[in-house]
DNA sequence: GTCTATATGAAGATAGAC
DNA sequence: GTCTATCTTCATATAGAC
């Protein structure tokens, strides 16, 4: 499979859920905006196309967000903020174990970047864009993801079931790889994003040193 | 260790070999533009800030380079160049166990990306502001990495050392992993760029579930 | 090769009519 | 809420003097 480096991204769609939406009007200049920030980066992209996108004028835009900067924000946030509830939510669903924790948070962390491709784009790659005051909530939202990634690591080898000398490596690693399948993921993919996360946890789990899960043993 | 969101990339420094740099303020030119392309993104820096970290006027650049894209073209060339090269070196060096040639792709994969972060970064983050012209070079040596690496994990798929159910995946993991060190290193980091490099070769084999490489067992 | 001056257009954002 | 019209600044790039 050999990607078109002409495009920053495969995904040719910009996923927002309702749930991420805001209603009316609003909620088609974001999503326009996702599709322009993803494919062109945010300094790439200007008001008037993602107006033009909406099919308005650029000043109308501003009957919505009070500036070009405040919808990035929101693009971030939310990415961050769905990012963050499917690890969290995966991680009430598994046990103690820190073999499922690992499988559960790079489940979540994968399906999200293949499922909302645009949206984990712009959350990772755009915050660089972002003031200290306008990005506070989501900086906040990342690095509490990335430490949870460290704390799941950092407990599986002081219990033993993990073997890797440097766990922040190993974090970054982990992280990484799930990260880049936004880059290339569609859904005409082979795989689902569900069948892309199973291998990608498998494959944490062998960066790691693990063997199988615990739960597979028991059942 | 946090990262601080609010930057792209940790490091400060925009580092060109002696072979990668043009001489004379061309170089200087292509110097300060990666830095700020690598921090800005492409997009988001301008003919005058390049000028002005060389200390001249916007004007005087086209003396040295016909358009700004021509400064990006050249500055991803001489990333794929560098990365293709400090691959194939790596492969030269090795036997033909196909566990060694992935310690050598990753060792050289990774150690470009730490060594070079902000040409990396820019590399591999900006290609997608070339056009199809000024791109045909960079996006020929591109390729060919990544094919590279896909051929390795197939062979030894085919030879019964590695074993994954899809080649491509554990590829395209192997290869993120590695590009997301361009936004972390700095020369400040706890380790060496060759011992990330070697922690993430470990990192690999164990991925693509092999044992430690041949070498080790018959030195 | 670098400068000043400038062409030309596009950027983000605002004012005020409807 | 959307429009037209506009402000102001900045963008890439060129012309021509030195």
């Amino acid at each position: 499979m050999i990607l078109s480096p002409a495009r920053r991204l495969a995904a040719t769609r910009a996923v927002l859920l309702p749930e991420h939406k805001p209603g009316g009007t609003r909620g088609m200049v974001l999503e326009a905006a996702l599709k322009l920030f993803a494919e062109r980066g945010y300094a790439g992209a200007s008001i008037r196309e993602i107006a033009d996108a909406v099919g308005m004028r650029g000043a109308s835009l501003y009957a919505h967000y009070p500036s070009k900067e405040h919808i990035l924000a929101e693009l971030c946030r939310i990415g961050h903020e769905e990012h963050r509830r499917s690890i969290q939510r995966a991680l009430l669903e598994c046990g103690a174990d820190p073999r499922d924790q690992v499988v559960a948070y790079v489940h979540a962390h994968v399906a999200m970047h293949a499922q909302f491709t645009m949206l984990a784009v712009v959350a990772n790659g755009e915050l660089h864009a972002l003031s200290s005051e306008l990005g506070a909530t989501t900086f906040a939202l990342r690095n509490q993801s990335i430490q949870t990634l460290e704390d799941i690591v950092q407990r599986g080898v002081d219990h033993g079931v993990f073997h890797v000398a440097h766990v922040w490596l190993a974090a970054a690693a982990i992280g990484a790889m799930g990260m880049r399948v936004a880059y290339w993921y569609t859904p005409e993919f082979d795989l689902s994003s569900r069948q892309v996360a199973e291998v990608y946890a498998e494959f944490a789990l062998r960066l790691l040193g693990a063997a199988a899960p615990a739960r597979k043993e028991t059942s």
